[in-house]
DNA sequence: TGTACATCAGTGAACGCGCGTTCACTGATGTAC
DNA sequence: TGTACATCAGTGAACGCGCGTTCACTGATGTAC
């Protein structure tokens, strides 16, 4: 059976089959396209080929659609900083790879911001993160983004690189200047900003957290 | 005469006498307390007690709206750092006084975030920064947010606490940490925490950007 | 100083648009006997 | 194995809403003579 998911999509059965996840992944493109305000339930029924109302059997309403858009770019985001986490050379010393660890949670998140502008937008247009500390899905490995920064931050104070006390939620520092660089980037003043320069500063940010903290 | 401003407006000349600043006052009112998309142009010129189209009088578009309204916001923002700004104690020697530079750049933008979120997201809700470094409006002391930090940096190399090199683009770095963290406050993990917890934060965050730059 | 007139700020009415959502329906599927 | 029937995914039509924007207008103001 053709599955036509995200184009026009001509269906030759009545069910569609597969709807729910046409819708969501649809809603992936627009988000991914232009941000969280172009998920647009009406659009995404079209693009499964299906009527509007079709849309309300799988989600009830557009924001539950947004905010199952909001969990796939939020798994994405995992994903990134999941793959540079494991490309760490596991040979290195344990300063090193503590500050390797540190690096590729950085620079996991930033690749994902800049090749994912409207996913990334699309996280943080719904303030409904969860009451504990940990807020995105996780990935592959079972350790979501802020256990992988987590865990970063625990080798870097075995490794006597952090003092112990000031361990204690540095993970929202660090974040906080990846964070904010990326903004700065996408809709900030560094917007439209060479690439190799906006890596230049990527790369003394990391560095002037990792000095910071 | 009476200049109903805000307010549903019971005008009883013909002439309005003020709608541009009106229609400016009520967008920045609507942007305050609902972001930036919340800027409409009808309910503008509603609460300016005016007929919809007499918008275009004075604003070519809802986009030229909205840009006005941004400014605004940037000015005041412009204005919250200044006051941390000459609050400074100017007895204090070079090195704490540079630092104490750097810090009021931080703490006034944080405050100006956190009272006024609407109009904080609305500055960055259209990425049309100007090509130079240069993106808020100048406030009263005509040096503008970016100057300020550029000072407080500055000072930070005259008194020795910031090696020379580091200083180009230095700027964005702290900036950075900065804004991310508003963000993270505003509509990330951090969202709802007990105020004294996000000073505390806040305040680790200014120390970490000051020894790691 | 008084009057004619150009200006242009605000009016009134209407547009087309696309949205989210509701209702009663139809028709394919898969289960019970 | 075949048939009756319940289920429920997708249809068709329509709703009310509020938006930005256009048009031809009216009537107060301020300037020229």
């Amino acid at each position: 059976m053709a599955r036509p998911n995200l184009k026009p999509a001509v269906r030759t059965t009545y069910r569609h089959g597969n709807l729910r996840q046409a819708l969501l992944d649809a809603g992936v493109a627009l988000a991914q396209a232009d941000g969280p305000s172009a998920v647009v339930l009406r659009e995404a029924t079209r693009r499964a080929g299906v009527v509007p109302n079709a849309a309300y059997r799988h989600f009830s309403s557009h924001m539950d659609l947004l905010l199952a858009v909001r969990a796939v770019a939020l798994s994405r985001l995992a994903q990134s900083i999941e793959t540079e986490f494991n490309a760490i050379d596991k040979t290195l010393g344990p300063t090193d790879q503590a500050r390797a660890s540190l690096r590729a949670v950085g620079v996991g998140y930033l690749n994902f911001a800049f090749g994912n502008v409207g996913l990334f937008r699309t996280i943080f247009a719904v303030p409904d993160w969860p009451g504990g500390p940990d807020p995105a899905k996780a990935g592959n490995t079972g350790l979501n983004p802020f256990q992988l920064l987590g865990l970063a931050l625990d080798r870097m104070v075995e490794a006597g690189v952090l003092p112990k006390e000031r361990r204690p939620n540095a993970e929202f520092l660090a974040w906080s200047a990846v964070h904010g660089f990326s903004r700065m980037v996408i809709e900030g003043p560094l917007h439209g900003r060479p690439r190799e320069q906006i890596d230049a500063l990527g790369k003394r940010l990391v560095e002037m957290v990792e000095r910071g903290l």
